[in-house]
DNA sequence: AAACATTTGTCCGTATGTATA
DNA sequence: ATATACATACGGACAAATGTT
């Protein structure tokens, strides 16, 4: 695995930064609960930092829809609404699906063996119910494609989509199914054919059975 | 025109907004040039204001990519590079057409007919070679789709990627087409039939086309 | 190579405005 | 309704880091 060459962006990880990271993961796994009122003052003293870099992160966090800000009155944590899912997955939908379509034709021979190579790894975490890992690894899967795509704007609307969905995974509101492997494997056959039109419509169907199992799942609520 | 219901958010315009506000307004008209260096006193200074409210609008936009941050270097406006384009409207297509999708079974009479008034004023503004009012027109037409689609995710997403289209705009990089409104009927009716594929569809149609307009401008080049 | 000038990142104090008693 | 407590938005100062001479 090659290193990630970070030749264009982090030098140093400066303060807001570190906040902005502890503080997204604190929301996504939970620790920060919706809701939940967050005073700077606090949060510095819990980070060994100043205000001023966690005034910011929250404003960073903000723009991610983690965190809902009240100029004067208050910062608080969004809530977790669950069927938040169906304004979530159709964009994503759309935008993945969108992904495969441009990735197509940039795929290089290493690619398409790295996305052969990751659907294993995913096949094996699915038949162990680790869920956990299995969702990491869809997200690899689906980073490579995005990457092949090489599109700015999509990379980093998908960034942030794909991390409400991880919010509402460890809110127990997703789990993924097995059928997703095999079309996984629809879809690398499509990149394979040079197909893109294909490769868009079978990902845009791996994320819309997502979407049924997903709704089926909130009936039984 | 109905007044905006802000019954949600703008309880009173803090600096760091309206901070925000001017420096992306000046960041898209070409005040502020690609390339040009912030300084944070400077601006501080010619918005009278403090350093705090500046950096934090620089911060957020940042985030939607119109200022490129060096920690501890310097800040910049980004570039404008016109083949940016390519990237931004597959997306921006991929994206109304979802939107027109979902909102087609949403749409009230008064939207319907507001759609009919909104391309009516559209197609005055091309005939008037009013290049700049149509722009802004078409941005209206669609943003009652947006808005009927009831998509926080869509919403954030669309307005970013509207705002780079107006900022290629003003770098005269793009002009709108005669053919948009014919094709705006065409979408109106798709609605009033309640058709989302035949909506999504011709939404597309209408983006790819402009796509095409520009690829071909860009070849006279 | 070293000291300087600039600009950024961070800290903390203060006042305005909000909620609670 | 008034007063009290408190959190936020903003300001200004200091320090670390970078590029320059």
């Amino acid at each position: 695995m090659p290193i990630p060459t970070n030749h264009a962006k982090p030098v140093r990880l400066t303060a807001k930064e570190s906040a902005f990271q502890q503080l997204q993961q604190w929301i996504i796994d939970g620790t920060l609960q919706p809701e939940e009122k967050l005073v700077d003052t606090d949060l510095a003293q819990a980070l060994n930092l100043s205000r001023t870099p966690i005034r910011e992160a929250l404003q960073l966090l903000e723009v991610q829809g983690f965190v809902e800000m009240f100029p004067g009155k208050a910062t608080r944590v969004t809530k977790v609404v669950k069927d938040d899912v169906e304004n979530l997955l159709p964009p994503l939908a759309a935008l993945q699906s969108l992904a495969a379509q441009l990735a197509t034709p940039k795929f290089t021979a290493e690619d398409l063996a790295s996305l052969s190579e990751t659907n294993g790894r995913f096949i094996q975490a699915i038949e162990e119910k680790d869920d956990f890992n299995a969702l990491k690894i869809d997200e690899e899967f689906h980073q490579i494609i995005v990457d092949a795509a090489d599109n700015p704007y999509i990379h980093t609307m998908l960034d942030r989509l794909q991390a409400h969905v991880r919010r509402l995974f460890f809110h127990n509101a997703i789990i993924l199914g097995e059928r997703s492997s095999e079309e996984h494997e629809e879809i690398i056959k499509a990149f394979k054919q040079k197909n893109p039109e294909r490769a868009a419509e079978m990902m845009r169907t791996n994320w819309v059975r997502t979407i049924d199992d997903l709704t089926l799942i909130g009936q039984n609520n």
